[in-house]
DNA sequence: TTATGTGTTCCCAA
DNA sequence: CTTGGGAACACATA
């Protein structure tokens, strides 16, 4: 399930790949292909030029050369493809998209296998769609408060793990990342955001900032298939994850075995030894 | 057959 | 009204 850098992974190559293109046709082929909330059907779109990309968090956009945009979430198994004769067609798409630019020509297909994720044309609205406008700021957002950030944790009453999901306080970080980032801060993920100092709450907030900017320049992350880019491509930083899936497997910094527990129907992984409660 | 999964939303209780 | 927790959503794989 992609978090912020794969979902920035693929809206890199889609910027790269699209621009410029006219949607030529745009079709839906499942019922839930497309968002209830939807201003209109993708076939609404076709004539439009595309001429950009956006992203806040896990929240991508198309942008078009009208004043609607063609929002997309990936969910838990969402994929943008560009079709590739050598490659298998994929097994679960669920829109379609016929691109052209002067005499050059591309499919662009929407696959999900869970159908967790969405497509829906929207209108902006302070600089993102509607669907996205309860989402907080990413840490990659100019306009990203990192004071305001820590404030706002510092007054839940939550364990920061689940903190880090609420993508109402700051966006872009999911199961993995948030491993990865209390790993680094060695804080432990029940640790209470109300009980935690000022400088720890910043502390995970900087970790998980750099251990996504460290995913993005790797790709992101992909265990298997199920996150590629637009080209079909696997991120490279699964390498990389010090805490997450290594149940059993010793801590890159003490040896310690990592641990796993389930905090909200979710698995949590750390090293007891180097991430406390008390600290 | 059962457990697990990279996410979000909705419902209920405090 | 606000906040937190858990279930639900759907499908594939181990």
């Amino acid at each position: 399930m992609p978090e912020l850098p794969e979902v920035e992974t693929v809206r890199r190559g889609l910027h790269h790949l699209v621009s410029g293109y006219r949607i030529v046709q745009a079709n839906d082929l499942h019922p839930r292909a497309v968002k209830s909330e939807s201003l209109a059907p993708l076939s609404s779109l076709q004539g439009a030029r595309i001429t950009g990309t956006g992203r806040r968090g896990k929240f991508l956009w198309i942008t078009l050369d009208r004043p609607l945009v063609l929002v997309a979430h990936l969910g838990m198994s969402g994929q943008f493809l560009i079709a590739q004769k050598d490659r298998p067609a994929a097994k679960h798409i669920r829109a379609h998209f016929a691109l052209k630019k002067s005499l050059r020509k591309l499919d662009l297909v929407f696959n999900d296998q869970r159908t967790f994720g969405w497509l829906s044309v929207e209108e902006m609205s302070d600089g993102v769609p509607t669907s996205a406008s309860h989402i907080a700021r990413d840490p990659f957002d100019p306009d990203f408060d990192f004071q305001a950030t820590v404030a706002k944790l510092a007054k839940r009453n939550v364990r920061i793990k689940s903190a880090l999901l609420n993508q109402e306080i700051m966006s872009g970080v999911g199961n993995i990342y948030a491993d990865e980032a209390l790993w680094r801060a060695q804080v432990h993920p029940e640790s209470v955001t109300s009980e935690m100092s000022a400088k720890k709450i910043a502390a995970v907030i900087e970790s998980a900032t750099q251990v996504m900017a460290e995913a993005i320049a790797q790709g992101g992350t992909s265990f298997d298939d199920l996150y590629i880019d637009v080209n079909g491509e696997s991120g490279f930083f699964d390498q990389s994850l010090a805490a997450y899936g290594q149940e059993d497997e010793p801590c890159p910094r003490c040896g310690t075995l990592i641990k796993r527990i389930v905090i909200s129907a979710r698995s949590s992984h750390f090293c007891p030894r180097c991430q406390r409660k008390k600290k």
